[in-house]
RNA sequence: GCGGCUCUGGUGAAGUGGUUAACACGUCGGAUUGUGGCUCCGAUAUGCGUGGGUUCGAUUCCCACGAGUCGCCCCA
């Protein structure tokens, strides 16, 4: 086993490294173009800020951290979600105090320990942003419409917006005690998972897929009905900026995010052809978070991207591209002298930024000739004992077959050229 | 954490309770003198996920574990 990476883990080999820094780069030019800057926070933090952070009760924080103590006795933990930590590296650097919205976005590994399957692993990847200092609706609508328009320019087909809100601390308990009373009615009709489910999250059942046809469940009163004034002219507000925007969503009542932090707004982008793993994007409004960690409270919204998700769909679409990177000149030498002169000629081209290699294992001239044509070089470049005596390179055209002889300080320019 | 399916070389795979585990691709080498891409020739799993068990004998049967995959839970 010693051959084989840890469950639920993969390498990213240098075939595919082109698209994740293609990705990446998207990711970075959308964000600056909504003016959001970039932070990276440390993989791991002190448990304590998950269990407050996220919530004690979630199925993240009660069965999928990968929690450890240190050689200090400290209480460590992977972070499995980044927003917690961004929230912290705000109060902690008082990023604040520069006073208004503070808008940030992060790239990077979380660990979750889960069963693996298609688009979920134990590290995986996450883009995500995070609008911290303010509770306009309109910052709901940006957070939104960012997250759609990555995709959408990724070229993704079959997308799916759909919004809800979960209310706030006024009007969610209202709600909750509203479905809790409904649902004991129909306590023996539930399955065991919501069975349970009614005290911890009883929101949770409207969307469950064993219960979430039955027409008791599809009765359950609407969270609208218990909205507070506020919070419903949030959610219509959203909307309207929605609409103004010319994005499709769909309101889905039964739309509830996992993590306890959620207020108000709760969104989530789907790619349906993905299966059990169909949301690539989720996130919503915390305006209890920061509070909750031990700042003043402050308004807060964000999203993550599930990026191995994105690679299946862009795979699934066939919009990933295979990036070659090519090399330009592959230096082939025969005898002792003539490695001594190819090993100076690679230096000679590098230094004048010409990509150029060789192969070491001592081949006979044809072998060498055949891995220069497998590299994909444009030229192969022909050191022989004829060339060392005058002090020549015999450039081969790889792709044309037409080769000719030059000086060794005119290889460089020719090249070039 | 629960359930289904799967696990043969670098890859795709065929196959059997018992001599040398097909075939293809790939890789490496060669086809006289210093040169690739086509063609031809040759080499390439003492090994069939790991560990046990059944058996005279297992890659083929059984069990456990591991990994993968699909679904549940949950989520990105």
């Amino acid at each position: 086993m010693l051959t084989n990476a840890p469950r639920g883990t993969k390498d990213i080999l240098p075939e595919q490294i082109g698209n994740w820094i293609a990705i990446e780069n998207k990711i970075r030019k959308t964000c600056a173009t909504y003016g959001y800057e970039e932070i990276r926070t440390p993989i791991f933090e002190h448990t304590e800020l998950f269990h407050r952070g996220i919530g004690e009760g979630t199925d993240v924080v009660d069965k999928e951290m990968y929690t450890f103590t240190d050689r200090g006795g400290r209480s460590i933990t992977l972070r499995p979600e980044n927003t917690a930590s961004v929230v912290r590296a705000y109060l902690q650097n008082k990023l604040y105090a520069a006073g208004g919205l503070v808008k940030l976005f992060y790239i990077g590994s979380m660990f979750r320990y889960d069963r693996p399957q298609a688009g979920r692993l134990r590290e995986f990847h996450q883009f995500g942003v995070e609008a911290l200092g303010e509770e306009n609706p309109a910052v709901d609508a940006e957070i939104i419409l960012l997250a759609w328009d990555f995709l959408k320019n990724l070229g993704l087909d079959e997308l799916r917006l759909k919004i809800n809100t979960v209310g706030c601390p006024n009007c969610r308990p209202v709600y909750r005690q509203k479905l809790i009373h409904y649902f004991g009615e129909y306590l023996d009709e539930l399955c065991g998972d919501c069975k349970n489910r009614i005290e911890k999250n009883p929101l949770r059942i409207l969307d469950c897929k064993i219960d979430g046809g039955k027409e008791f469940v599809e009765d359950a009163p609407k969270i609208e009905t218990c909205l507070c004034d506020d919070c419903r002219e949030h959610f219509s507000r959203v909307q309207e900026f929605l609409r103004a925007a010319n994005v499709d969503f769909e309101v889905d009542s039964r739309l509830v995010r996992g993590l306890d932090y959620y207020t108000k707004t709760a969104f989530e982008i789907q790619y349906p052809p993905l299966g059990a793993q169909s949301a690539v994007a989720g996130g919503g409004r915390y305006d209890g978070l920061i509070k909750e960690i031990g700042g003043t409270p402050t308004p807060g919204i964000g999203f993550a991207v599930g990026l191995e998700r994105i690679f299946i769909a862009l795979e699934k679409q066939n919009l990933l591209k295979p990036v070659e990177n090519k090399i330009d000149a592959f230096v082939v030498t025969a005898g002792a002298m003539a490695e001594v002169c190819g090993l100076k000629l690679l230096t000679i081209l590098r230094r004048e930024n010409i990509s150029a290699v060789m192969d070491f294992a001592k081949r006979s001239l044809k072998a060498q000739m055949k891995q220069a044509a497998k590299s994909g070089a444009k030229f192969a470049l022909i050191i022989g004992e004829e060339e060392v005596e005058n002090s020549t390179v015999t450039v081969k055209n790889l792709e044309t077959s037409a080769q000719e002889k030059f000086p060794v300080r005119e290889v460089a320019a020719y090249i070039k050229k």
